[in-house]
DNA sequence: GCAAAAGTGTTGGAAATACACCCATGT
DNA sequence: ACATGGGTGTATTTCCAACACTTTTGC
């Protein structure tokens, strides 16, 4: 049994006069807060983030993620919107909050506290100049380093993006709309980073049935066309079901 | 295809002179950052979550997170873990970040943005004096109602739970040292809010192979007692399987 | 001896895995 | 004709779900 002290002297943040806490709102008790966005793309069979040379003159040699700090009157998730509508000129990207890094000395500057979100993004539907701001996009598994801690928000990020793409159909917004089979099987092996049975990955996604069958075929390959499917999302939503089963 | 237009006028957080940025960093250009905690316990076969009632008059009828604004030289963890000492008098609690919220309009004092933590808590090992300071264990079940937000970061922290519980073994964290398997099985049932099978419910944990026998028997209680069983992290580290299907 | 929960096995169905052959197309 | 990947089916195994009776203890 441990013995309960509670610091008399501290105040609980929501056991406050409303104009204490306001001073205290307004107050020095405040830190920069930014977002960072970790953007992916699937490219010639590879899954890649878009990464920026950083401008700051002493960590020239680095790239860094795409951010920027949260305006004062800006909604958290608005401002992640902003930013990739900055970088990509796309509105309707797929974006979801990943982790809040906060440790104090994470940022040279001084304390900014930063949001990490995860993007996903159709290279297709989007060519951007890349020459012309110093955006590239990176081949995930040859990041080495990045500026700041942004490895290790990439790290989370990549992460968290190989469980999610298996328990949510997350990963059609990397293909073009109508894509094939083996593009789809292609891009799961490239964000789980290991080959899959080609028949029980047919079998798994036809079972799950929402693909929808364009009656098109790929043109201009070297081989037989393999047919081209959409993603229905409102099919996925009828048939989903609701998993429940203890995992560890 | 659509046009890329980026925005000429905005620099990028990481593209600017490392001065030029520590002004934007001390600048206005701050918000207050508060940390909130979803505590949870497992008590009389229960799943309960502390709450204090609120001193800010204008909403004294409505109970709250815990909370507080991290200071600015404090990691935002050690802000959830002094959040959680201040309250609980414990130091070795389980805790996770789960999401942050920062809509604008979200707090009345002001933008403050909040870092929701999870944390779990053996209610045995620490007995709240909660007459003292207004603290109480509530029925997750009978949360209506919370001050500001909290219901929506409750609901939150909630879901995360259920969710995480069938993925990794941290209900352990809710229970005694040394635990039955029929307080074990109420705590999933608790947390699910669903009944499970008794028999498939052992099997399962049986084959996971990371509780420990302790030769004991459980004490007056009106039936057939008990055996009384330990988790072994060490064990479950070991054995534990590296999961991977595609599941939606 | 009765109430209450502990403890235990089997079976059928569903899903995951492993695996090999023919087909359509471009060159 | 051949190279390349598209497209398909089946057998095996593994996992999950459903289900009922005997045992031990306190009262």
């Amino acid at each position: 049994m441990t013995e309960v002290k509670t610091d008399i002297n501290s105040k609980h943040l929501h056991s406050k006069t409303l104009k204490g806490l306001q001073s205290e709102v307004q107050s020095i008790n405040r830190v920069a807060l930014s977002v960072d966005c970790v953007i992916f793309g699937f490219d010639e069979n590879k899954l890649k983030v878009l990464l920026i040379r950083s401008d700051l003159k002493k960590y020239q040699k680095k790239f860094s993620l795409l951010g920027d700090l949260v305006k004062p009157e800006e909604d958290l998730e608005a401002s992640a919107y902003r930013i990739l509508k900055q970088r990509t000129g796309m509105n309707d990207l797929y974006l979801e909050q990943v982790h809040t890094f906060g440790e104090v000395s994470r940022h040279p500057a001084g304390r900014v506290v930063s949001v990490a979100y995860c993007s996903l993004i159709n290279v297709q539907h989007h060519r951007l100049k890349t020459l012309d701001n110093d955006l590239h996009w990176h081949d995930v598994d040859s990041i080495k380093e990045l500026l700041f801690d942004h490895k290790k928000i990439f790290d989370a990020c990549y992460k968290w993006l190989q469980k999610r793409v298996q328990e949510h159909p997350l990963g059609f917004s990397l293909l073009p709309n109508k894509f094939s089979l083996r593009e789809l099987q292609n891009l799961y092996e490239a964000i789980l980073n290991k080959k899959l049975d080609r028949r029980n990955f047919r079998k798994k996604f036809f079972s799950m049935n929402f693909l929808v069958d364009t009656g098109e075929h790929e043109q201009n390959v070297p081989h037989r066309p393999g047919r081209l499917y959409k993603f229905d999302y409102e099919k996925y939503e009828k048939n989903k079901k609701t998993w429940s089963g203890i995992d560890f």
